[in-house]
DNA sequence: TATTGTTATACTCTATAACTATA
DNA sequence: TATAGTTATAGAGTATAACAATA
């Protein structure tokens, strides 16, 4: 989904630490035009980048005819765990604007997902809930949601993928 | 960047395949708030499109004055290390869209960092250059880069690094 | 006919600021 | 005064389609 050319080049400064075998340098396309990408496959934000579109291209294709975007499974995954939870709270855990969730949750009210209920102590805030249908959709998405995470297993290996969380928790975990 | 509590609550079915401590299943927020985040810390797309975030906001902070972001900058490499690159070629190897270059290029152009050479053999397309202050202003940007990516080697150590470097070219090379 | 670069459009998402209604 | 939710705006990025010039 991100490329599709083989071949390899150089290799560089790669495997310095680990024994790992290194990110390829170049990159052969569709043309059979070997590029050059210097140290970009050797930044981790560049690979960081790379990864997330390839995995969101394969999570969005496998919610179908669902038509969730990560985002909005993430908020519907939130609310269920945690019935009644506020707005703020929501923007706070996942780290979505909170003037962005607005949007989002309107969209998910509309489809008859989730609801916004008023709350009796504090009336600027809302509580949030699924509604039956969205409890629903959710266990759909997540039978969803294990297929698609069994394909990144599948080339990940179940120890590569135990592995990658652990570091990645280090990078975004506060 | 993404958040800042810890505490901790659950642990669910984390650690079972490597030794790793798992990502955090719960998250308390500045209110003190503990919000169940459920399987999302454990599924590599959530923690992919958080860890990409936090990273290139480092990024976009290492780069100061320059204000040049990380797309501009893969896009600037791979010029200086092919050098006549064609924009369909630097499409493929960085997988931006052809549209999308076009509005990165004007914009480098303008600031006068790369150029576009109408080639001699192909009158549709561009050899794409650096200019002299493109060439100077890359050093800088690799002096900022190498900063930026120490900061993160910091916490994850380089093996560390190097490892999850070498997990993600798994999911994005071809 | 196919390809290169371009223009245009729609949508998602990030980042802010400002407003309202409450507290 | 501060907070919760909302509205509005601007910019970046993704995804497409269509067009002109050239092959």
């Amino acid at each position: 989904m991100v490329g599709r050319g083989e071949r390899r080049a150089q290799v560089g400064q790669a495997a310095k630490i680990s024994g790992g075998k290194p990110a390829r340098k170049s990159r052969t396309d569709a043309r059979g035009k070997t590029v050059d990408r210097g140290p970009l496959p050797e930044l981790l934000g560049y690979a960081l980048r790379r990864s997330q579109i390839a995995v969101f291209q394969d999570f969005i294709r496998s919610m179908g005819e669902t038509e969730i975007r990560p985002a909005q499974y993430s908020i519907l995954t939130v609310i269920a765990r945690n019935p009644g939870l506020k707005q703020a709270e929501v923007s706070d855990s996942l780290g979505i604007e909170r003037a962005r969730l607005v949007l989002v949750l309107n969209e998910l009210e509309q489809r008859g997902l989730a609801k916004r209920v008023v709350s009796t102590t504090d009336r600027r805030s809302h509580a949030l809930f699924l509604t039956e249908a969205g409890e629903t959709m959710l266990v759909e998405l997540n039978r969803r949601v294990a297929e698609h995470e069994a394909r990144l297993v599948a080339r990940l290996g179940q120890a590569g993928r135990r592995q990658l969380l652990d570091l990645l928790s280090k990078i975004y975990e506060a």
